[in-house]
DNA sequence: CTGTCATTTGACAGTAGCTATCAGAATTTC
DNA sequence: GAAATTCTGATAGCTACTGTCAAATGACAG
């Protein structure tokens, strides 16, 4: 029923046209070289609209909006799967839906939060929340606390995992059939207790 | 042969002084609410002189010296002992120096890092510091590359390991006894293949 | 189409973290 | 005690970010 009136279409306009020329800007001068106005003045709005769609300068590339995704695809899952099979599968049905630009575009943004510390250390806010969600989940599933130290210890891990698994695929310059094996290595190793 | 001479001495007074009287009045006022001229004020110096010794903020509350200690213990212990069982060794010789004081401060330190998001960002970017080093140090222990996936992979859950026991730990009250042995279980949780 | 209401936007002013520079003070060295 | 080195404080300036208010714009009822 509710048509997405012009009022939202341009608003996620002006959010992508942000994204877009922000990260074209970084790549040219460098992050900490682009100000928030030669954005802005690329993106053709003010300064002050800028703060409207992002808290800060980090979150024009740090910010996604998978989360609720996670959550949806895992709570979909078979509670009879361990957490940890839920989570790779909850990886798979996610991949799946990426088209190659969508990969395109992760591996452009992860590249740039690997190689400025600024985007890293937002980046890592970001991840304490997804981790908290994990935890709520894989608590609930459980039948245990969120606060658990097994349970805090094991969504770390995995977070970690997924972090380690994405940074090295970004470096290459392989698919979205890659990033899973990547990540499918990475879980396997962890499940292994991490022999080396 | 080399006294630490009157300048020294000083240079480390200012040092403790800044330390001591930001984490004092963060804990008073809170974090963002203290500016660095207060902190500067209460310790007797300019605000250049702050910067002079601390290249943020943040730095004030999250800069540590472990890491030579840690290259240190690492280096001094056995060949033949895997990896992970190293690290433990290395946990076990540095608690073992530390005074109840020390404990008291770093668990202080632990707590407000924790609790303030800027805090806990910059503090990444020193844990990256300390993951390149294990990596650095496991690599030529067991002949691979530091950039290897697998030893990336296990110096990220080693460190992430670590970070999970020493928050779960800040928050109780225990000593450096409850600290070695949540340290220990978070280790053994991973060493099993974190299993719930 | 028009007037009204809600939302979005831009301009302006201000705070604070951080950098660079430079002269003067303090300490070390000879 | 003089010269050389290092440390400090003052100043000026840039930029990220916040708060406020009036103008512009789209939504909607009549």
């Amino acid at each position: 029923m509710n048509r997405p009136g012009l009022r939202e279409r341009k608003k996620i306009e002006t959010l992508h046209r942000l994204q877009e020329e922000a990260l074209r800007l970084f790549d040219e001068h460098g992050y900490d070289a682009t100000t928030i106005e030669q954005i802005a003045e690329a993106a053709g709005v003010s300064p002050s609209t800028f703060y409207r769609y992002f808290p800060t300068k980090e979150d024009v590339v740090v910010q996604d909006e998978y989360d609720p995704l996670i959550v949806n695809v895992f709570e979909s899952q078979s509670a009879d799967d361990a957490p940890l099979d839920a989570l790779r599968a909850v990886l798979s049905v996610l991949f799946a839906e990426f088209t190659d630009a969508d990969i395109e575009r992760v591996r452009r943004r992860v590249r740039m939060i690997f190689a400025v510390p600024a985007l890293r250390a937002r980046q890592v806010q970001q991840t304490v929340a997804t981790e908290e969600l994990l935890a709520r989940m894989v608590a609930e599933r459980t039948g245990r606390s969120p606060g658990d130290l097994e349970i805090r210890h094991f969504t770390a891990l995995i977070v970690t995992s997924w972090t380690v698994a994405i940074s090295a695929w970004a470096e290459t310059d392989g698919g979205k059939d890659d990033l899973a094996a990547t990540m499918d290595r990475c879980l396997a190793h962890l499940e292994a207790g991490a022999p080396l």
